[in-house]
DNA sequence: CTTTTCCATAGATACTTTCCTAATTAGGAA
DNA sequence: TTCCTAATTAGGAAAGTATCTATGGAAAAG
């Protein structure tokens, strides 16, 4: 969790993941969007993943970077739990939902 | 939200705030628990407070800390949202929750 | 094999954060 | 006023972070 919150704690980060909502792209796809040299992006994009936070699928000669929504949900709401009884109620509806669903995603 | 991040990402900090969440104390309580100088301490309660996620309040000598359970749970949800649309819905729960309780709560 | 493309890593530099001790402000009591 | 306690502010050292340019390495194309 330690690292998630420091990945979090960037706006070119929360903003990478935001444009990483809209689907699984490459690291130059998600690099034309910003105003930063790729290797800063590249940095991020390692960060986010050293925090579980997104997918990384080697494609040929791609990597295709995708958003890991539930560890980021599970993330913030382990965190809100002890404040608010509601994230538990949640957390396990999530939980729920995401039974009979295998989806065994492909990371690495 | 930028500020509430970045709080966040401070693993003293998160402490402080689960402290918190056993109920108000000050500044002198909170110091006690954690093996960390009183200033450190009133610099993170600072931010903390400069990020909306705790309360102050002024009584007499002692300055009361509380954790502002709502501002934390309200940026976390609006930036799970775009990620996850349980968020969405559970943010609507949490604001019909609060209807009907006026609670003015005394920060400053 | 050579070139091109895509991405990661390395090194340099500037900036920010974190923590300490020491000093300061402010309130309450004698 | 004077003293004591509570908390913040100030100053500085050490560590961490962000960004750049330059380099390296793997896969596809020529």
């Amino acid at each position: 969790m330690e690292k998630a919150f420091r990945a979090l704690a960037s706006t070119p980060r929360r903003r990478i993941l935001n444009h990483l909502a809209g689907g699984p792209m490459t690291v130059g796809e998600i690099a034309e969007q910003f105003d930063m040299a790729m290797p800063s992006i590249s940095k991020h994009l390692s960060v986010l993943h050293d925090a579980g936070l997104v997918h990384q699928q080697k494609r040929g000669q791609h990597i295709i970077y995708s958003i890991a929504a539930d560890n980021l949900a599970n993330n913030l709401y382990a965190f809100l739990t002890p404040f608010c009884p509601e994230a538990r109620k949640l957390s396990a509806e999530r939980k729920k939902a995401r039974e009979g669903v295998p989806e065994r995603s492909d990371d690495e």
